[in-house]
RNA sequence: GGGCCGGUAGUUCAGCCUGGAAUGAACGCCUGACUUGCACUCAGGAGGUCGGGGGUUCAAAUCCCCCCCGGUCCA
């Protein structure tokens, strides 16, 4: 895919001299002022140029992140841009991505799609950034990239009634700020061609090079994607980004961008491993022509060693030994700010969606202080990171303690990982007598979390050795062919058709919103589609938000039809009834069936004012993580990395009831979005994502502020009673609490005491002595089993004597054999007195059968017997065919069953007979 | 959300493939001997709804199905 010409040919172009060339080596189309140029001058992969900056900057003054970021906002500040302050790194207000990874996922979709306008147009912006598919080449690319980064972005938004600017203006404000600000040449300043597509958008972009590194990306959103297809929208959209810690890197030209952002830090770092520093200038060679380097899972750090080792002159192993240890330092200070920042938002670590991707991070941080032996200063570069950063982003040491417990927490449960990890690998090696498989690592690495790199080190120190095939992570992935079920959303199916339908019609006036203590409205009918209804104005609850539609009745000429169901489909609001229906224009009386409905406001409410103790008690990485309120029971679901405590659930639940006691005013209206972000934060966004340009803010005193349309309480006195039932956890960093509100809260306490005396009751006692005296049952029922077992084995020992003075001599061995009613003995037991024969008589064979329902024959030969060449197998074998059934076990031991309990007598003839073929014959 | 691995004594596990006694193993615990005392060592002992529920079978820790719990990889 690529655009035309035109698209790329600006007036700044034609009236600066640029001539567009075409690169011979990577194909790509080209913007320069030297005439003469043949490569486009990018340090990419396939040696299009190498850094020239390195030790030799362009630009005027060597500048610090800060003064970087700061330089940038004020540019375009003092060009008619407003400055906007960043938004959070974790994408809260989006189902589409989990990260903040360009600064116009801050303003997509409602601002691109026109639906809000933008906070400020044109706008400027720094935007600190996560991006974790580039993750692997973090470090190796001395700086290229990195999981977290901050984007320079100035956007302007244009309406087709109101332009603000496009193409052109975008490039000479760029050459602007990198000539006339920076001070570089005009003739080192290179524009490639570029096709952009991300996020449901597309367009053209320009990408502007400077000594070898790219620095700017400047996209022209024009177009949206539908199947494949470009669209084009009706707001084009200017989508710069300009990456400030490149920016930086540059105006210092040292080693590697780490150095230009970490400064210090990363000395600090270097120090507490004891990495020693390579030649300067050697390091200095490496990074010029570190462009070449790229690493994905199908191409190995080791084959782009080789690469570089050919262009500096050293050995693959050489430059490998030398640079690795440096290349894991640059990416602890990337990793450990990028967590820093996670970690500040509440993320917590889990096995799924973002939550997850943290978790890797963490895990691949603790393998890199492994592999440099300080795998114990996690926690001091991270409080160094923390106390870095936080002048610019003060949150950052509001969050240190949570920051680090929940680091802590992570850190030891993937310590209990390799811990068990290393019992797995040697018992597997035990198995495999010695030798680990290709099949074994794949397992290891799946189902246990346990890298090949791990394992091999395990494997070595019980002395085996392993070879990892180069594309292992390929063979991974093959277990995982299987394709994925399509997702689909429950909420919307069978709905979605109805949008269409009636979205002819005006919207619906939510009455519930204006009173939500109306139980009885009159409205007027707009539309009947079967049993759909659609009224003017109605006090019907349509579900959402994790709160159940009403139900109850609409009432017309004498005549009742049940509402079942209420849903939203747009603005308008859809019933769905049962019985006789009304004819559009009627008037209607609607009727709320009021004691679900305050039911439900209850548990809303309380639902509200759990999440604001949860948080208070467990910490502000609280974020809810779903949420269904019922009649009777509602449950709410928080992260929070560990299973709750009965101490801390009876805090929260103290909290909630104090709260309830204290009778806080509920307020509910409707904020801009950007205003309730602003003045509330995105903590707003419990119920994650919320559509619109008006959210409605529900706000409970100083206690908790969401974005909800459910429908509440006016104060928190309403609510009654919270009690918690139980918690689950959902997933691991997931805590489900059960609750219920109101009457029921009240009905689950009787039920808990009912229970106690029902248990009361069975035991004849009062019921404050039930404990006592289960206690003393118990230890009592211990006692007997103890008694019976003793009893048992005495009887055993009894009716073994009693048996073998019964026995029958054949051919030298004592046979005891015996049909045995189930009343006269039990299986163990018989069992036990076999045994006790044999101990008794080594000669003996013991051959018991066991009469019931079914037949059951025990053979247990003494070890004399055994030598004589009886196997108790066969008897089993044999008997156990005659009698319906069959039998085997061991030599010495073994059983045999059937139905035809009328072959018993058959059978143990049998059995005699077995013993003196073998004897005699 | 999907795939894979696991749940057996207080703990870590063996046994499961190929159904037939949990005389299970180690550590820990209790008692005793040795010792000034501790540790060590030795002798003895207590400790199990085999995660739960169904099914197949004469017989299930073991085979099949469902559920619960934990781990892990991938989106």
């Amino acid at each position: 895919m690529r655009f035309s010409e035109e698209e790329y040919h600006l007036p700044f172009f034609d009236e600066y001299g640029y001539v567009r060339k075409l690169c011979p080596k990577c194909g790509e189309y080209f913007w320069t002022l030297n005439h003469d140029q043949k490569f486009c001058g990018e340090s990419t992969t396939h040696g299009c140029a190498d850094y020239t900056f390195i030790g030799d900057p362009p630009i005027r003054k060597s500048y610090n992140l800060r003064e970087m970021r700061e330089e940038f906002l004020s540019f375009f500040e003092k060009r008619g841009h407003t400055r906007i302050q960043p938004y959070p790194v974790v994408a809260r207000w989006r189902d589409d991505l989990y990260f903040t990874n360009a600064s116009i996922i801050d303003f997509q979709p409602y601002v691109t799609e026109g639906m809000i306008p933008p906070p400020a147009n044109p706008l400027v912006i720094v935007q600190p950034c996560v991006r974790f598919p580039d993750i692997e080449s973090v470090g190796s690319t001395f700086g290229r990239h990195l999981t977290i980064f901050e984007m320079g972005g100035h956007h302007a938004f244009n309406h087709p009634d109101k332009q603000i600017y496009w193409k052109d203006q975008t490039v000479r404000y760029h050459h602007e700020f990198v000539t006339k600000i920076l001070g570089v040449k005009d003739e080192e300043v290179i524009y490639k061609e570029g096709v952009w597509i991300g996020g449901g958008n597309a367009g053209p972009d320009l990408e502007s090079v400077i000594r070898g590194l790219e620095v700017a990306t400047l996209v022209f959103m024009k177009y949206k994607v539908v199947n494949g297809e470009f669209i084009e929208l009706p707001i084009r959209t200017v989508d710069t980004g300009y990456g400030i810690e490149r920016f930086t890197w540059l105006s210092q030209g040292c080693i590697s961008g780490f150095e230009a952002i970490y400064g210090e830090l990363l000395d600090k770092i270097r120090s507490m491993a004891g990495v020693e520093m390579p030649d300067r200038r050697f390091l200095m060679e490496v990074s010029k022509v570190s462009g070449l380097i790229s690493i994905s899972k199908t191409s190995s750090r080791a084959e782009n060693w080789r690469k570089v080792a050919e262009r500096v002159g050293v050995s693959p192993d050489e430059l490998s030994r030398l640079i690795d240890p440096i290349v894991n330092v640059y990416a602890v200070a990337d990793h450990t700010k990028c967590l820093t920042f996670l970690l500040a938002e509440g993320i917590v670590p889990s096995n799924m969606r973002e939550g997850y991707l943290t978790r890797l991070l963490i895990r691949r941080t603790l393998r890199l202080l492994r592999s440099l032996s300080i795998e114990d200063r996690l926690f001091d570069i991270v409080e160094d990171q923390i106390e870095l950063w936080s002048r610019d982003f003060p949150h950052l040491k509001d969050m240190r303690d949570e920051i680090l417990e929940l680091l802590s927490v992570e850190k030891e449960k993937y310590d209990h990982t390799l811990d068990r990890g290393k019992g797995i690998i040697k018992r597997m090696i035990r198995h495999g007598q010695g030798k680990l498989s290709l099949n074994n690592l794949i397992e290891l690495y799946d189902s246990h979390g346990l890298t090949p790199e791990f394992v091999s080190e395990m494997a070595k120190s019980e002395g085996v050795k392993i070879s990892v095939p180069e594309n292992f992570y390929s063979y991974v992935a093959e277990r995982h062919m299987a394709a994925p079920e399509a997702e689909r959303s429950v909420l919307t199916e069978g709905f979605s058709d109805v949008k269409g339908e009636f979205s002819d019609l005006p919207e619906t006036r939510k009455l519930y919103y204006e009173d939500v203590y109306l139980r009885e409205f009159r409205a007027k009918v707009l539309r009947v589609s079967g049993n759909r209804v659609i009224l003017d104005k109605t006090a019907f609850y349509p579900e959402g938000g994790g709160q159940p539609s009403d139900r109850g009745y609409l009432l017309f000429d004498g005549k009742e039809a049940k509402v079942t169901n209420v849903q939203k489909a747009g603005g308008v609001i859809i019933h769905f009834i049962e019985g006789p229906a009304p004819k559009e224009g009627d008037e209607v009386i609607g009727k709320i069936e009021w004691d679900r409905r305050i039911s439900l406001m209850r548990s809303h409410t309380a639902t509200h004012i759990l999440i604001g103790a949860a948080r208070r008690v467990l910490g502000e990485h609280v974020w809810q993580a779903g949420a269904q309120k019922g009649v009777e029971r509602s449950r709410l679901d928080i992260s929070h990395p560990k299973r709750i405590t009965i101490n801390e659930l009876r805090k929260i639940e103290e909290l909630a009831n104090q709260v309830v006691m204290r009778n806080l005013k509920i307020e509910a209206s409707w904020m801009l979005r950007e205003d309730a972000e602003r003045k509330y934060g995105f903590r707003i966004y419990q119920g994650g994502v919320v559509p619109g340009r008006e959210v409605r803010i529900v706000k409970i005193e100083d206690w908790d502020v969401e974005a909800c349309g459910g429908t509440h309480c006016t104060s928190t006195g309403e609510v009654g009673l919270i009690k918690i039932i139980r918690t689950e956890r959902v997933q691991d960093g997931v805590e489900r609490l059960i609750f219920c509100a109101g009457t029921p809260a009240v009905k689950a306490i009787h039920e808990i005491e009912e229970k106690i005396f029902r248990i009361a009751g069975l035991l004849e006692v009062p019921a404050e002595k039930v404990e006592n005296t289960v206690k003393n049952v118990v230890s009592e029922w211990r006692s007997l089993r103890r008694d019976r077992e003793r009893l048992i084995s005495n009887l055993a020992r009894f009716l073994a004597e009693d048996y073998l003075s019964k026995a029958e001599d054949v051919a030298g061995v004592k046979l005891v054999s015996k049909i045995v009613n189930a009343d006269e003995a039990d299986l163990d037991l018989l069992i036990k007195v076999s045994s006790e024969i044999v101990k008794h008589d080594k000669r003996a064979v013991a051959s018991l059968l066991h009469v019931d329902k079914s037949a059951r024959l025990i053979v247990n030969v003494g070890d004399e017997a055994l030598r004589f060449g009886i196997d108790a197998r066969e008897i089993a074998s044999e008997a156990g065919s005659i009698l319906g059934g069959g039998g085997s076990g061991k030599m010495n031991f073994a059983q045999a069953g059937g139905v035809r309990v009328e072959m018993a007598d058959e059978a143990l003839r049998r059995v005699k007979e077995i013993i003196r073929k073998r004897l005699e014959g």
